[in-house]
DNA sequence: TATTGTTATACTCTATAACTATA
DNA sequence: TATAGTTATAGAGTATAACAATA
């Protein structure tokens, strides 16, 4: 691997981490671990079913069974019957998961929004491109 | 908040999620979760005290003790006495956990290094600096 | 007194395998 | 048969609070 991979790939995962960081920081005072924070701010663009959603956030279906149940006796989402399957169910964001999965994105994003605020827009562009290759967009 | 932040912070957040499925990827075939391959590939600049690598890793010092505790039975670090501190260890890899840091570092910067070969040096070199003003490097 | 690291406890996240109900 | 989601189980990560030993 050449040396300017190296310093790229240093550069992504630091950064990695330090989102990571900033993304836990977020949910915390918010009562939300970073996992659920993630999985309401997801919701944001939903309803779901479980299988998409899964897929969505990477984790087994099991899974994400479990943090549905938690977050759904906080009654922050909600299984909704499916319609055209009696087997799915979609699943919601509560009234109330809606405000806390708006407090969450928009926490996160203005901490982000002040780190970033120094970088000029050729950097900005540049960054956004290069994600965009990153994750295959 | 401005539509230019929106864009870049939606972007970083994309990537942070890539790339945390990238790390989680790349350990899991080790035998390793994706923190406890954090671990080993921090201590592959070690050894370090149980405070200072909780700091590194920003989890608490109690979080790191199980985490010790379970690598060390598989040998992959172990508690060296500290010379000058009897409170103290020091952390530091086996050399079985040596190799396997080795390993996970070495697949997860290969994967990026993929994702990133067609990225022209220009936008390298953006995203390198940008990277450095918003981890305050 | 302050610090280093551990223990005890409780909760969350996670995966695998087996299951029920429906398609 | 295949798919949607759940249950059972076990292991791993996490934090808080209280603790022992040493500085």
């Amino acid at each position: 691997m050449a040396a300017q991979d190296t310093e790229l790939v240093g550069s992504l995962v630091q950064l990695m981490h330090k989102l990571q960081d900033l993304y836990a920081e977020s949910s915390r005072p918010l009562g939300l671990t970073p996992q659920q924070a993630h999985l309401l701010c997801v919701l944001l663009a939903g309803p779901f079913g479980m299988t998409e959603l899964s897929r969505i956030m990477s984790i087994e279906r099991s899974s994400l069974t479990s943090m549905v149940d938690r977050l759904e006796r906080r009654e922050l989402v909600e299984r909704l019957p499916d319609p055209a399957d009696r087997r799915a169910c979609r699943i919601g964001l509560s009234a109330a998961g809606t405000k806390l999965a708006d407090q969450a994105h928009t926490t996160y994003t203005d901490r982000i929004a002040e780190l970033t605020a120094a970088l000029p827009a050729t950097q900005r562009k540049a960054v956004v491109s290069a994600v965009g290759v990153i994750v295959g967009a």
